[in-house]
DNA sequence: TCTGGGGTCCTAGGACCC
DNA sequence: TCTGGGGTCCTAGGACCC
């Protein structure tokens, strides 16, 4: 542990529904609900004005809707998120080169490892200060700090300081400081661990430390048992650890109805592998175990799995294999999600074996194999500002942009041929009236309102939902590029609805997703 | 109120090998 | 031709996190 609190965790608040709010005028201080639209769609943020109402993450939408039927309900636009976390962590990269991002909107800061480690818990509290401001500065959001001398509580000291706060806890302070809090608070324990300890008579962190190592391990297993002991008695050394490689590529979708069709689910298998493996190519990796995952009509979730003799990012095999595991599972009765994966990455393929072992006549077993350089998937624009960030949904754009089931004939559900899908939330640009953003949809409609981030809230336009006029767009950076160097947009034009600004080239086209699992028929952003 | 999508890590049993 | 023992790999499932 260390003398001075020089771990920062940073957290950003209610992130994708802020960052809707920031990017939509006619949405600030209203509540607005981010997260899947279709039947079966969940939460994922719900901004502070909605949370007043009972919405949180991880609520099924129609839930959120019952208690909060005027909310805006909004379709992710990650494309965006994408650009404000990485505008996000640069900043951070000023304080230290040692950034550890847990998810787009947090990352732990090691700020010993930086340029100005702090010498003093004030000074440290200075440069968190700094930080948030500088954040607000280039983003127009905000995020909550935390300092302390390990990430444990560097982390609840963020939760502690939302929203927009900064807490700094004093090493030293930490055991008794935790005493008193319910084992819940500590990473890693969740219902399944809780209910454990509290039929053990384990109700609080202090109970915890008093119950021993021995009886935590016995309780919990090897692994799980010592390592909250340690969290629990204040001691935690976890470093923080930049750059780690992912171990797995996966997709999975969930259908708005059960699929009993058995050539159907085969279809959607073979698409979801597709999806999968141009994933893995945009990470430039390769894997050698393919993962089938299927949840049933009860929500019985099954995985079956195949390892292949080496590494591959061919999407013929990565799909034969998961056809084949597929042929293993029984479906009757319906099939409500299905999940292709690979695992046991490397950054070579069994085929860049073949070829090393050909030139050296020997057997695959060179060590030395031709390593893949960047991201494979980078042909076009897609990765643009950001010259190798394997790790993340690099491939998202990409995955979106490969639409066709390629399976099975007929209607494939969701998406129709021709017609245009129109979600909530998504930017528009439409030939006259300029730049807008989708409110609704529906019954051959489609509702548009006319705004953007440095404008005044704008008003609300309908056309038909196949009006030509009317095009996908990227959505607009948060703060108004200033007059700067390389000016994006082509005058200092004051905003108003109409007039036809050029399209935005630093901001890279938002994916619409096609076939996916959520074909919100009827949807509306607001209540009118 | 029926429960997303993307990950990580751990456990446990069986196969297989020495 | 009664049941050793350890290591590694593969498979399946589960808890947890954001």
């Amino acid at each position: 542990m260390r003398p001075v609190p020089t771990i920062l965790h940073l957290d950003m608040d209610a992130f994708f529904a802020s960052a809707e709010q920031a990017s939509k005028p006619s949405l600030r201080g209203k509540p607005v609900v981010v997260g899947g639209l279709g039947p079966r769609g969940v939460v994922a943020t719900a901004s502070y004005e909605a949370r007043v109402f009972g919405v949180h993450s991880a609520m099924s939408t129609a839930q959120a809707r019952r208690l909060c039927p005027n909310a805006a309900y909004l379709t992710p636009r990650f494309s965006l998120y994408r650009q404000v976390s990485e505008a996000v962590m640069e900043l951070l990269r000023e304080l230290s080169p040692l950034v550890e991002p847990l998810s787009l909107d947090e990352a732990f800061v090691d700020l010993e490892a930086g340029p100005a480690p702090p010498a003093t818990a004030a000074a440290a509290r200075e440069a968190g200060e700094r930080l948030r401001t500088a954040i607000r500065a280039r983003t127009s959001l905000t995020g909550s700090v935390g300092l302390a001398g390990s990430k444990m509580l560097a982390k609840m000291a963020s939760e502690h300081a939302k929203p927009d706060g900064l807490v700094v806890i004093e090493p030293g302070t930490e055991r008794e400081l935790l005493a008193p809090m319910p084992v819940r608070v500590l990473p890693g324990v969740g219902p399944a661990t809780a209910e454990q300890l509290r039929r053990a008579g384990i109700g609080t962190v202090e109970e915890m430390a008093g119950a021993g190592e021995a009886e935590l391990v016995r309780l919990l297993g090897k692994a799980h048992g010592s390592s909250l002991y340690a969290l629990a008695t204040g001691r935690d050394d976890r470093p923080v650890v930049a750059e780690r490689d992912s171990k797995s590529v996966s997709v999975e979708d969930t259908f708005d109805v059960d699929l009993h069709d058995r050539t159907r689910v085969y279809g959607e298998v073979v698409r979801l592998a597709g999806r999968c493996v141009t994933r893995l190519r945009a990470a430039g990796r390769s894997g050698r175990t393919v993962v089938l995952k299927v949840r049933r009509y009860d929500f019985s979730t099954l995985t079956r799995s195949e390892t292949l003799r080496g590494p591959t990012d061919d999407p013929g095999v990565v799909r034969e294999a998961a056809v084949r595991l597929l042929d293993g599972v029984d479906t009757t009765g319906g099939v409500r999600l299905l999940g292709v994966g690979v695992t046991g990455l490397a950054d070579f393929t069994q085929e860049d074996l073949f070829a090393q072992a050909a030139l050296e006549g020997t057997g695959p077993a060179a060590p030395a194999v031709r390593a893949r350089t960047g991201p494979g998937g980078d042909e076009d624009a897609e990765a643009g500002t950001r010259p190798d960030r394997p790790g993340q949904a690099a491939g998202e754009g990409v995955a979106a942009a490969e639409a066709a089931p390629a399976g099975d004939a007929g209607d494939a559900g969701g998406s129709r041929e021709g017609s245009r899908q129109w979600h909530p939330g998504h930017d528009v640009r439409h030939a006259e009236y300029g730049a807008g953003w989708v409110q609704g949809s529906g019954l051959g409609r489609v509702t548009v309102r006319f705004e953007q981030p440095w404008s005044e809230p704008g008003r609300v336009r309908t056309f038909r939902a196949d009006d030509p006029a009317l095009e996908p767009a990227a959505p607009p950076p948060l703060v108004r590029p200033a007059g700067g160097p390389e000016p994006v947009r082509s005058g200092g034009r004051e905003p108003g609805p109409p007039g036809g600004q050029a399209p935005d080239p630093a901001v890279r086209p938002e994916p619409s997703r096609p076939g996916a699992s959520s074909s919100p028929s009827g949807s509306s952003a607001s209540s009118p």
